[in-house]
DNA sequence: TATTATTATGGGTAAGAGTGGGTAATATTT
DNA sequence: AAATATTACCCACTCTTACCCATAATAATA
């Protein structure tokens, strides 16, 4: 299998149809890679979004997630409540996937999608709650702004 | 032999008929590989759920339980609550399951079903009880949610 | 600018999923 | 062995979903 090299960026703004069908933009499906078949895997975010994994990053997520304890209790809600959530979805020949009711409320989506690329997925967002993020309390402040930039080499 | 994929993913709700048959969904029917002849082993969760094994993975929790001492009390005690009630269960060409009433006591499963996908296997739960789960408290708190999710690079 | 390709969105239709119930085969009991 | 219960298999109905074709909007090319 030859290395792959995979890196989603960008926003777009896309809106659901009556179908609650998103198209994927065409560059973030370009930028996937031939590997995954047209699949990505649908999740909710920590935060109040979606997420999008390419379906070989998903199976990294997969690997750590069974080393997790089966007796831990604690282990065991931690994995069910990434998993119950968690489906391939494979676009169509319009670049469309269907997302089910329940993500988009989670998530507060309703017609409009905001389509972030962030490196190794893709995030969804309801476009409120994204210009909120940049207002809000939890806001990046300047200084941890810098050190994080710093921390990367920015 | 080839060296298989199979991944369970996802949330659903079927409800047990009238014959105590449930619908095994159909995603997660595909995602069985073919070698378990459609056939998982059903049992008791440690939690108040109960357990599909694809019948490939039973065989690795048989391998375990077999490595425990006969020796100890303890571990005998342990190895028959588990086995004496997993059976094998195979769908029918509607891709449902029988589920013996006395299992289905055991989880408190009453006629809504909640299907949950956990990347190995398959649990069983009566929804309220999940919902439970998630506001109990043995709940998530979010700083060890986030602690865990950083360990797996989630 | 005119023409062509590509992308985003809308909607019809046929296949498949989930459910209910009938009947024959098998097992259990009297 | 006869009667009864249990199980497994089959057919039928409804509803959702995936697939296909069409149009509108945007970008690219001649």
């Amino acid at each position: 299998m030859n290395k792959i090299y995979q890196s989603f960026t960008g926003e777009f703004f896309n809106s659901l149809d009556s179908k609650n069908r998103l198209n994927i933009p065409s560059k973030l499906r370009k930028a996937l890679d031939p590997i995954n078949y047209d699949t990505f895997v649908l999740t909710k975010g920590i935060d109040t979004c979606l997420i999008l994994y390419p379906l070989n990053e998903w199976k990294e997520v997969e690997e750590q997630l069974s080393k997790l304890s089966s007796i831990r209790s604690r282990d065991r809600n931690f994995v069910r409540s990434i998993t119950r959530h968690a489906m391939p979805v494979q676009y169509d020949k319009q670049g469309r996937i269907a997302i089910p009711s329940a993500l988009c409320q989670y998530a507060g989506i309703k017609k409009e999608v905001a389509i972030i690329g962030v490196i190794k997925k893709i995030e969804l967002w309801d476009p409120r709650r994204l210009d909120d993020l940049d207002e809000g309390p939890a806001q990046l402040d300047e200084k941890s702004f810098e050190e994080l930039a710093d921390e990367i080499n920015f």
